[in-house]
DNA sequence: TACATTACTGACCAGTCAGTCAGTAAAAAC
DNA sequence: GTTTTTACTGACTGACTGGTCAGTAATGTA
């Protein structure tokens, strides 16, 4: 009844190369939508149009599939985030809103955003991909945003402020928005379009922000 | 291997009031934990302290279980709400606190703050009940807010913004931190106490909402 | 004490799905 | 063309779990 298929590719092909990031894409895709224990690994190679043995000659179970999805998903854009970070000339404000920009196009936008949720929904039945997760891309992400708003106070663009705090507010309504398209979303159709919402957010949060006289 | 029993009550005891309400909590527990694919009835039951065939006495179906959970959980605290907004007297800025300190306590500090990230999760599953969510919870979350900035906005104490987008950067911390709790918390132990935060948190927001000279 | 009612139990059944492996066919080696 | 290698398949199995129901015991009634 809910068997997702292909029904293409005639006859069998050898793609050794291709199969496992197919096989990862496939499973993002299915755990983001069901949750990771109601996914079929059926379901999944058939989506990757493979077999389910197939699958395991890539992946030693459905548990290190789920790592792997996590690990090799996000990793890659934290490294590109700190390298724009430490390439960035300008002042802190434009910064951030590059910050903001750049992880919309590169997660936000893609099939990548749904880890988040995945990993929130999940992390009680995972507590070692939590952690790894955690450490590997919380903590490193706000540590991003950290550095943003340090460099904005210590040259007096920013206001002196609780600076976790202010990494939360930041970086909460972007969560909840990314969060939002993969589960509430269908609901309401009528959200406004990522960009637009991204500028608003940016111009109330500056406007708290900053330490001169209020802008616009 | 995973199952959770209660092991107390050496004898079988006739309770028709009471069980609808304790499965029912027991269920949202073990929902929120594991997700509702994970989570076994016999489990359920067991953390209720009863057998599963008496589950099945109150609720139809694991589905139907599932729905009450929400149902029941969520909508007192929506009437009530809209009972405070009605009743208060007292400049916006405070009530936007009250009103955020009152959802702190009802809810974000009970079990019922689950049902946030158990619907982020299960909402691709239940069409029908996220529908329901969305028109019976968000819907009026929102409304209750927008009432409070609408307010604000006439009597001057707050300027002139993008309202819906407003909602979402004050409803964001709160949803997230909530969500935080019931995911990711406890890889970080070192997190700050809820009250403290919300303050840290309005203090941030309304030096970007307020009209006037920037307080503190 | 005897009988009736019903909340509750837990063994059972039927369907599902993670994981296996003997077999197949595409490519490579000769 | 023949043989070898190996990526790939899909039928199968065993464990698990949602849902059932005949039976049990607590409570009420007389």
């Amino acid at each position: 009844m809910n068997t997702t298929e292909i029904s293409e590719s005639p006859s069998r092909q050898r793609r050794k190369e291709a199969r496992p990031a197919e096989l990862m894409a496939a499973a993002l895709e299915l755990f983001v939508e069901r949750g990771f224990t109601a996914t079929k690994l059926d379901d999944v190679a058939a989506r990757a149009g493979v077999s389910k043995g197939t699958l395991y000659l890539y992946f030693a179970s459905k548990e290190e599939l789920f790592k792997a999805v996590i690990q090799q998903g996000i990793l890659p854009v934290l490294d590109q985030g700190e390298e724009m970070l430490s390439q960035f000339q300008g002042d802190a404000g434009a910064l951030l809103e590059a910050m903001l920009l750049r992880w919309w196009e590169m997660v936000g936008s893609t099939h990548l955003a749904g880890i988040t949720k995945l990993m929130i929904s999940e992390a009680g039945n995972f507590p070692e991909v939590a952690q790894f997760y955690y450490e590997n891309v919380i903590v490193r992400g706000r540590g991003l945003i950290r550095t943003v708003l340090e460099r904005g106070i210590a040259s007096k663009q920013f206001r002196e402020m609780d600076v976790e705090t202010a990494i939360d507010v930041i970086l909460a309504p972007q969560m909840m928005f990314t969060i939002w398209r993969h589960s509430l979303g269908p609901c309401d159709c009528g959200k406004q379009d990522p960009e637009a919402y991204l500028k608003t957010h940016m111009n109330l949060l500056l406007n708290g922000l900053l330490t001169g006289e209020k802008k616009k």
